[in-house]
DNA sequence: TAAAAAATTTAGATTAGTCTAAATATTTTA
DNA sequence: TAAAATATTTAGACTAATCTAAATTTTTTA
């Protein structure tokens, strides 16, 4: 099939299309810590082989066979990460590593086969939509904290940086996925937001509440 | 850490060390589906690294440190595929190549954790024993249905093939794991043998019955 | 809109793993 | 115990992925 490194420049082709409509050489190459240099010698040969499409000086775009690789290793990725907290007692912030070795396993029978083991799960330990065997899946809609205005409420459903730093921040402050809050107070200076969380008062910078998504 | 590569040289050598005490170039090449000269290759990097020991056409040994590695691989492999076969569905002969792949995911908390989750089995689907997470399990005795006189019983305990047709073969036969035989006849001409399965006769060949393991 | 800056590609190396063919060592056998 | 046969290693080449440095293209800016 396609070895362990085209499948992560096109998941990170998929990641980065999400923000731009046409992803750069260097934001690729900064995406997976790497060189522009390397970046360009696979894209000539993942287009080589149909997956994106390359002009030189251009940047990318995945094709539709691109595409569908890149949504697969997503899927295998949040399925393990549901995995290893649900049935393995892993922390949100524990299982990213993990599963990028674990996304790279082959057989469809066994992703399809656990998605069975764990009933179908929507969404990973981070609120990302989990797609379906078929490469389907709701893209839904989130906004930041930091949009809300006093006395808006809504449930927590995703974050918008991964790093085990801001995760385990959300634990201590349990503002975990599933929480409702409701913005109490918000600081014209600094912009930090101060919220109910359950029966706590918590208070957040702007960058925190940037970061932390809210169902629409 | 050690690349896929490598620890499928230091499992195969541990393999081959349990029938002869040094291994040679040419077995590893069979064994692994390469050649003699990439082995030669391979061997003067795992003695650059003190995993193996090696003397120019003297074939090889495993040091304490390599043996340590190639066990560590093994007890993934047999955990992932009592995993597979227990939680996931699997027949017994179905779940070899995904824990080929599945053997080299390199986080010990994850197959740690992952032995937790199974309650610790002993033996993996195929009857061969599991090394707990200190490395450390029992090499059972085990002898060939073959070996075996008129009237004397056994339970099924494990086989000497592990090859997807033989497998399918004795599951089939309802020859599977754990299953009390009693040998009621051997046929002097060509050796093969009836056993008494539960309520049903079984006639097998002399090649099934040195295949197929029982307790001793 | 021409020069400067930034982005990207090309050229040329390097490393891991593999191969074939040739050379060398070991083992077998007569 | 010296050929012959077999096993193993060496030599030299190839592919995938990577890098640095140099060349080229695009974009920005004055
Ligand atoms: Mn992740
Ligand atoms: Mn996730
Ligand atoms: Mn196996
Ligand atoms: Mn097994």
């Amino acid at each position: 099939m396609n070895t362990f490194t085209e499948e992560n420049y096109l998941k990170a082709i998929y990641h980065l299309s999400l923000q731009s409509s046409s992803v750069s050489t260097n934001q690729i190459a900064a995406s997976l810590n790497t060189k522009a240099a390397s970046v360009t010698d696979m894209l000539k040969k993942l287009a080589e082989k149909g997956l994106i499409n390359y002009t030189k000086y251009q940047g990318v775009t995945l094709t539709a066979a691109g595409e569908k690789i890149a949504v697969s290793i997503i899927r295998k990725h949040r399925l393990w990460e549901y995995f290893l907290v649900e049935k393995l007692n892993f922390k949100w912030d524990e299982v990213h590593d993990v599963a990028e070795e674990l996304e790279h396993i082959s057989s469809k029978e066994l992703v399809d086969r656990l998605d069975d083991f764990m009933g179908h799960p929507k969404y990973d330990p981070h609120g990302d939509p989990i797609p379906d065997s078929n490469g389907l899946f709701k893209t839904h809609e989130l906004k930041p904290v930091a949009t809300l205005v006093i006395n808006e409420n809504g449930i927590i459903s995703g974050v918008r940086d991964h790093s085990t730093a801001f995760l385990q921040y959300l634990e201590r402050m349990q503002l975990t996925i599933g929480k409702k809050i409701k913005v109490t107070e918000i600081n014209d200076y600094d912009h930090s937001v101060i919220l109910q969380v359950e029966d706590k008062k918590v208070h957040i910078s702007r960058e925190v509440a940037n970061n932390l998504l809210i169902a629409i």
